[in-house]
DNA sequence: CTTGTATTTACGTTGATGCGTAATTAGGCT
DNA sequence: AGCCTAATTACGCATCAACGTAAATACAAG
């Protein structure tokens, strides 16, 4: 399994993608996390698991706690990945815009000119 | 299943991706994205069904065979979820403001947020 | 040392995923 | 019609993901 898939994996899941959304307020327990949802903690003692292993948490321990805060780095990693389609369809977007300013009734005829 | 799951989870697989990669370079028929893989036809099939879906592609029929292309949309729905973590942890000041907001009474609770 | 709290791990179940092979649908061609 | 190619669907199988309950671990305080 390699990274980018962990962390898009980490990402498929709306009650993960909560606890990212709560983590934004700043560091939170497990039992502070889980308050709000209503799954049972050891559910998402797992889930906060499979977002560590993905490099989006961290866990810092203070006595019996673990103070769960976000990290930037595989988020970065999604952006980089992200970033040649983006070139790609924007430019493809502004060609397929112009195309369709001229043809509007064959606007697939544009794509094989395309090459980059 | 909402649609940011489907797009992350279409996501989530090496070989889904390589076939996004593919795409880049412009239109191809299920047979040529299957041809630098070496898994079946079949199971290209249904990865691209699965890309399909989470509408990162969409296929054009002519004859009996079905063009692929990449689709902006789904790439842009995960930027606009991704925005508001990146200003969130671009700015570490913007960190200590949410964390007083939630936290007044424990100052001591974001020091690690000051490292890095 | 015992109790209470926070968290993780174990266990069993359920549903989804990925694969290859085989069968099927669909279109073009002679 | 018959045949060939492209693509999907059906089937069986193995693996993995998510959940709740229950047990286990870790730590602080009485």
């Amino acid at each position: 399994m390699d990274e980018l898939s962990r962390i898009f994996l980490a990402l498929a899941d709306p009650t993960r993608r909560a606890l990212l959304a709560q983590l934004q307020r700043g560091e939170a327990t497990v039992t502070e996390l889980a308050a709000p949802h209503s799954i049972s903690v050891p559910s998402v003692s797992r889930h906060l698991k499979v977002l560590e292993q993905a490099g989006l948490i961290t866990k810092s321990k203070s006595a019996q706690w673990r103070n769960c805060r976000l990290q930037p780095a595989p988020l970065q990693k999604v952006e980089e990945w992200m970033r040649p389609y983006r070139d790609f369809l924007s430019t493809r977007l502004d060609r397929l815009d112009a195309q369709l300013a001229i043809n509007p009734d064959r606007p697939d005829a544009f794509t094989e000119l395309e090459d980059r």
